[in-house]
DNA sequence: CCGCATCTACCTAATAAGAGAGAGGCTGCC
DNA sequence: GGCAGCCTCTCTCTTATTAGGTAGATGCGG
């Protein structure tokens, strides 16, 4: 046996709903001297009451996740503690959802692709209460600054955009006139700084602004 | 130590490009008693390679991965040895990769958020040279078959149907007219059962035929 | 209360996209 | 050789989309 530290181990919760990626975390965690895994959640709803009854020192979360996304719990978890330390781990990088996150007070923003040495680095950063980004992470969320962000109208017009509908059927789905919804439709288009509404889908995909 | 079976163990090659994924499934796998972990690898490259090397019994192959992607790694390895074991596992739920792994050899499709029973169950399945598909993966492979199939010019024109180009800006870019560009949306629109462009670039990245 | 943003609605004119039909050159397969 | 499938090009016609401007109603924060 290593002799233990005077310092309390890190204490962490694993929120992913792929058992394997759980796995993976854990097994790399508990080799640590220095934390451990002291519950594991499969569900965004799970990851909360998990956080509740354990108060962990990190929470690392995936952001896509049954039940509840990761932007809702992170707004949950603030809730509960504000001052909670969040760490987003996930295969996405587009940027809106990066920068959802931050700005609500996620501590740090990585992908899973990183490094083992990254992964740990960051978790160690953030139970310190110090902010961990991924360098092209950072890039994005830098990126995502300055630039127009959509309604929630626009938003619910430009999912229907995404699904290949015409402005007509957009119109009777939202119940407005064909009219409105070609003026949504445009400054969309103009927010986007996309030509066609095919282009704006593209570049709304690619920022995170909607899921396919 | 618990008494070696007389049986060998099988042999399995890991291959993702995510560490933590990595990890996870060795953990799993090395606790069993019938299977063994003897090599990993990041990429496509590395994966071919270490498949030559190692002989393994099972290869477990993420579908995206970077140089050389999980179709071609596939193909090369059957080319390497026509009775090769691969059990396909990934994230992705599109049907087109589905459909061209396993038409072209692999023994196995599993999606990453399995429960880990199911995961070794396969590795399992696919070491005994039984084909291993898990349900929802069926039924989308089902659902591929008898659809039509894209011509590799449409499927050009289709991508830059998703990036937002015009038909004019199609037929420069592909040296073609804007006449010809059309007839090929036009008969994209028809084998996809798409009414518009935008609609159509829904339903080919639901089904796999393009990432974005 | 005022200003600002948002959502709503209408208009015209220009452009792009989609439907339909036809047709020649090319490949590969039977 | 003949046939099928693909890619290419042409034409017309209709509809959808986009650009431009204008403007009333609402709600929110200063």
């Amino acid at each position: 046996m290593v002799a233990v530290l005077t310092r309390k181990k890190i204490r962490v919760i694993l929120a992913d709903d792929h058992p394997v990626v759980r796995d993976g975390l854990a097994a790399m965690v508990n080799q640590q001297a220095d934390m451990e895994v002291v519950a594991e959640a499969g569900d965004g709803e799970e990851a909360i009451a998990l956080y509740e009854q354990h108060q962990p020192d990190v929470l690392v979360l995936d952001l896509r996740m049954p039940k509840r996304d990761g932007v809702a719990v992170v707004q949950r978890v603030l809730e509960i503690n504000p001052k909670a330390r969040i760490l987003i781990m996930t295969t996405y990088d587009g940027d809106e959802d990066i920068f959802q996150c931050l700005s609500q007070g996620a501590k740090g923003y990585l992908l899973k692709d990183a490094p083992r040495q990254e992964i740990l680095s960051a978790i160690r950063a953030v139970s310190e209460d110090r902010p961990y980004t991924s360098s092209g992470v950072a890039a994005k969320a830098l990126q995502r600054m300055g630039k127009p962000s959509l309604t929630q109208r626009e938003l619910n017009v430009l999912e229907l955009v995404a699904q290949g509908r015409s402005n007509k059927d957009i119109a009777r789905r939202l119940s407005i006139t064909e009219g409105t919804a070609k003026t949504h439709v445009k400054s969309i288009l103009t927010k986007l700084d996309a030509i066609s509404r095919t282009e704006a889908v593209a570049v709304a995909h690619k920022r995170g602004l909607i899921r396919l």
